[in-house]
Formats: structure tokens, sequence, C-alpha cells
DNA sequence: TGATGCATGTAATCCGTTACATGATTCA
DNA sequence: TGAATCATGTAACGGATTACATGCATCA
């Protein structure tokens, strides 16, 4: 499957209109945060490119002191060449993970060091679940997408799986949690 | 944390000396599998860069009907820039999971493919767990390294979670498991 | 005899990031 | 007053992939 910023906007134009500004927050805020980044370098010519090549409409809003604001729809075209990319099936999954990687090598890591970023990932991991809890709320009351909610259950088991292996190596991280929480 | 081929490489040669050809092998069928890719056409160029700069060593081994086996050692200097690699925080982990990306947008896809979807995930996760499995029963014979003990087990806890998940969500793959069991 | 594994490398190309350029509005 | 948010875009650069180039050995 080609997962690149062109295919990635197209799936999320693909559940409403939007600018590229709004594209990018998506991206960074919602489920999309955590298996792709994009950034506006690759996102405005990649609107530009695909309403050109007429996968996308555009209509232009007027803005007081600001560029005008540009909406981006999909076409049926647009549909058709996401729909196409989605048929090819998913290559497996990289988790790309920094900490992984520290962690393997730990021999090379002062114990100091070694800490905070344990430290660093068990914050990460808490605040992703987090974030994951308070949209399944948001979700509940708004449309019920199936695809939205899987995702969500997906991330969830995954991310409570990888916080609960870290407590128990490190049990001093559950204290934390406790206090935290009281 | 620059996490790019340059690092791989060193992290990879911070255990055993190897050559391009077997890096690719460790880094594909390795731990390393799970966070990073490297084709040969970044990793030869990689080592004969660090080779020039001093991080590595070269020692040429004569084959027979074959290029020579160019063996790389990490030296001293190879191991400071890791190490400095090592000393930055490690960014958020990304999952780059082309398998969500297709379940989000599943509205788009024939039950036939979403299935078949379901079914190489399934097959992939199940793959991994068996190879992690496989290798936690070597390594306790060689040498046990904490880093490797600590990467698998995290890899086993979130591979798990992951295939719970699935098969809760799709009891229709429980069977499968269950037969092959058999 | 044809695929797979061993073994190294280069060059074209792609894709994306980072930094730059511009500038009003709103909130602390 | 200074930071953050809104809003779009370009250009230089970097990093990696893909395809190409070469060729023997082994196994089915």
């Amino acid at each position: 499957m080609a997962m690149n910023v062109r295919t990635l906007c197209l799936g999320v134009l693909s559940f409403k209109e939007a600018s590229g500004y709004e594209l990018k927050k998506e991206i960074e805020e919602g489920m999309y945060s955590h298996f792709i980044d994009a950034s506006f370098g690759s996102i405005y010519p990649a609107l530009t490119q695909m309403n050109a090549e007429g996968l996308l409409t555009l209509r232009s809003e007027e803005q007081s002191g600001r560029p005008d604001k540009k909406v981006y729809a999909i076409t049926d075209q647009g549909r058709a060449v996401l729909a196409k990319s989605l048929a090819v099936l998913p290559a497996s999954n990289k988790f790309k993970s920094e900490f992984l990687f520290e962690m393997l090598l730990q021999h090379f890591v002062s114990k100091e060091h070694l800490d905070l970023a344990i430290d660093k990932h068990h914050t990460d991991l808490s605040e992703d679940l987090a974030k994951i809890a308070q949209k399944q709320l948001h979700q509940d009351k708004s449309k019920c997408d199936a695809g939205s909610l899987f995702v969500m259950g997906y991330g969830e088991s995954v991310l409570r799986a990888a916080l609960n292996y870290l407590e128990a190596q490190c049990p001093r991280l559950k204290k934390v949690k406790l206090t935290a929480a009281e």
C-alpha cells in the first residue's frame, strides 16, 4: 500500500472537507498521529497537485487579515484513487520506536539516562492512553464510526499492554502512577 | 535521537563485527526488524563513509568466486558517536501501521478485502510472536543480554495484546488458531 | 535450469523535512 | 509584549529506496 502524504490527505478528506492547515491539525491530533507525521512542506504541495489532477476540488473562503482559507473536498476520482491504494494489502507493521532501540543498547547508556528515557516513555504512553479515552467519550455522543472505534480500541489495548510491561519491569514507575492518581 | 542507517549499523556492530550483507540480514531478521528497514543502497555507502571517518575498521576476507567479504568492526570513536546519539532522549513512538489506516477507512473497502487484510495481519502478528518465542529459547542457552530480553518481552506483550484484540473483534479468527493448535 | 543465497556497489529518483518568508489576531 | 494560533506557500537539503550492474554456488 502506498502510505504517503497524498494517500493520507485523501483518507482524511474522505471524512470531511478541510484546508491544509486543518489537515495538519487532524493528522497531529487525530488517530492518524500514531502512525504518520506530515509537515506543511509536504501537505500543501500535495493538495495543489491533487487539485490539478482532479482528485480534489477547491473552494476559497475569504478571511480578514489572513490568507484565503482554501478548503479542499475529495472528488469521485479522488475516491477512486484512494480506493485503489487501499486495495493493496497492507505491509506489516513497523514500530519505529527509538525507545526500544535505546533499550536494546542499554549497555551503552548511563543508568541515569536510561531512567530518564523510561520515565519519558511511561509518560508518553500514559498521555496517549488518556487521549484515546477522552476521544472515546466524545465519539460516543456523535457518529459512531466503526473504523475509528476499531483503531481506538486497538490503540488502547496495545498501549495498555506496553504500559503494564513497563511497570512490571520497573516497579518504581507504579508508585509514580499511584501518587499521581491520589 | 538520530535514528538513521548510520546509528543502526553502529548499534548492530556494537554487539559483533559484520559485513554489510550480514548487517542487512540481522536488521531484517533480528529484533531491529520491528522498528526499522534498511536497504543495501543505504547500508553500503554508510559503512564506506564511517570507515573513512574512523568509526569503523575494515578487514577483507577473501572468498572463492565472490567479492571479498568486508568485515567491519566498531572503533572507540564509533562507540563514542553511538553513545552521543543515544544520549538524546528518544522521540515518541510511531506505529506506522498500514493495517490501522486501512481499518480506519474501512467504509471504502469491500468486506472481502477487509477480511483478507485482517487475516494477513493476524498471520503477521502470530508469526512475529512465534519468532520472538523461538529467539527467547535460543538466547537462554547463550548470553542473556538485558537489552534483548527487555525488547523481546516488550514485543511479546504488545503483539499478544494486538492479537487478543483482533480475535476478540473478529471471532472467526479464533477458530483458525484453535484448529492450527490441534 | 531456474530460483535462492552469497557478496558488493552505484546512480537516478523519490519523498519528505527544515528553514525561510509573510503577517494579522488573540490571549496571558 | 511576547507567545500561540491561524493561514499559505517555496526552496534547499537530506536520507533512503529502487533499479541497475555483476557473477558464482547451491539446491530443488
